[in-house]
DNA sequence: GCACAATGTTGTCAATGACAACATTCGCTC
DNA sequence: GAGCGAATGTTGTCATTGACAACATTGTGC
């Protein structure tokens, strides 16, 4: 026996109600997620909770922030040592957070879920922080010359939310056929290549020489 | 006083059921409809419901269903009168499918949430059919020699993604600064043209270079 | 050491989804 | 048109849940 039968405090039940919370949010989901069950599982009462989340949706929010600071951190090791190519830089971009998303689908739902408790402005922060790289690799694809020089804003926009989208299709099962890591890799040089024919198909993409040189391609 | 006081059988309660649920879904959200209130709203006993849909999950299920064939019909209605050039008409298409969302935006989250009881095949045969005019619109666009002469299925997969991901991004607040419409234009804009800096934006589009000659693909 | 905040507990309530047993009406057959 | 089974609706009930109030225990700063 420890000398700690029972003690009256949990130590950190918010910490614990988290980690729990965020295995049954992907084994349940969101709406069968029960605050009562958690609390058995801690061996806690069954308001407990109540000290740490005034409600429900205030735990699921905290899940949500969790999640966002999870794909910061998953984007922030995929931003490491980053090909010249910007084509690949974006790929490899990508293939994180997809990976992330096939991983977590439930909580990355949980993200994308419109009915957040009021907390919408930090999310929408936490959400711009964790892609932070994908601007910065527009913003240096522009700079080499890789990337028309429209508004990086507007370039983000249009990537996230291709992602965001296969993520979506993927988690519906809407993408036959295929792993989502080929779609995503399809897409983002589609992408950057466009869905218009080109003059000279000839020596594109696979030169990746010298990344300082540039400007002209084909 | 009509004749019928209180007739014991609805008439129509499934198609009554449907019609307050939808109502009631874009104002609580999926989570708090009640299929008792919605049973006190239409005058009959709580189970009522029971005789039309086994559970909640399956009254969600019947909306997603409805959700999808409003979109065929929304979709179907844009692809009248084509324009001929490409980004044009993809874009009328695109504009069709986000104003959709904006105005049933619980509706397309229900219908894009992953955990439906089963008849996951139908929702996604009625997808494809709702965008039937997209797939269309690509064929003709390679046929005219204006749009790369990939995988069809591949380019919609990008589209289709692109769209879902943007009208998330606008119910969550991911768009700053202007109005998804906007973004929806430029999006479209850029997958036609590409990220990549062309050349010549003297006399490209024109060209048409034989769609059937370059199957080179990287 | 002591007052008070933080944290946890017991007890309770209304609402809900699901189910069983029963009632009424419809529609089809004879 | 009489009756019989299927379809549809009702009453009653149950377990679960989230939320709340009142109370108990512990930790902490003065």
């Amino acid at each position: 026996m420890t000398n700690t039968p029972k003690p009256y405090h949990h130590g950190n039940l918010r910490r614990s109600l988290l980690r729990a919370a965020a295995v049954s949010l992907e084994a349940v989901g969101p709406r069968d997620l029960s605050l009562r069950e958690l609390s058995r599982e801690l061996g806690v009462s069954h308001t407990a909770p109540r000290r740490h989340f005034a409600d429900k949706q205030q735990l699921l929010d905290a899940l949500a922030q969790d999640g966002y600071e999870q794909v910061r951190i998953a984007l922030a090791e995929a931003a490491a040592n980053p090909p010249a190519d910007f084509t690949e830089r974006l790929t490899r971009l990508a293939l994180a957070y997809v990976d992330f998303v096939q991983r977590h689908p439930a909580l990355m739902e949980l993200m994308l879920t419109t009915k957040h408790s009021g907390n919408a402005p930090h999310l929408v922060e936490a959400s711009g922080l964790a892609f932070a790289p994908v601007l910065a690799a527009i913003r240096d694809g522009q700079a080499a010359g890789e990337v028309v020089a429209e508004d990086p804003d507007g370039v983000k926009v249009l990537i996230f939310a291709t992602l965001l989208g296969l993520a979506a299709m993927s988690s519906n099962g809407l993408i036959l056929g295929e792993p989502l890591s080929v779609s995503v890799t399809r897409s983002v040089r589609q992408i950057v290549e466009g869905l218009r024919p080109r003059p000279e198909p000839h020596s594109q993409a696979r030169e990746r020489t010298s990344p300082g040189s540039h400007a002209s391609i084909t």
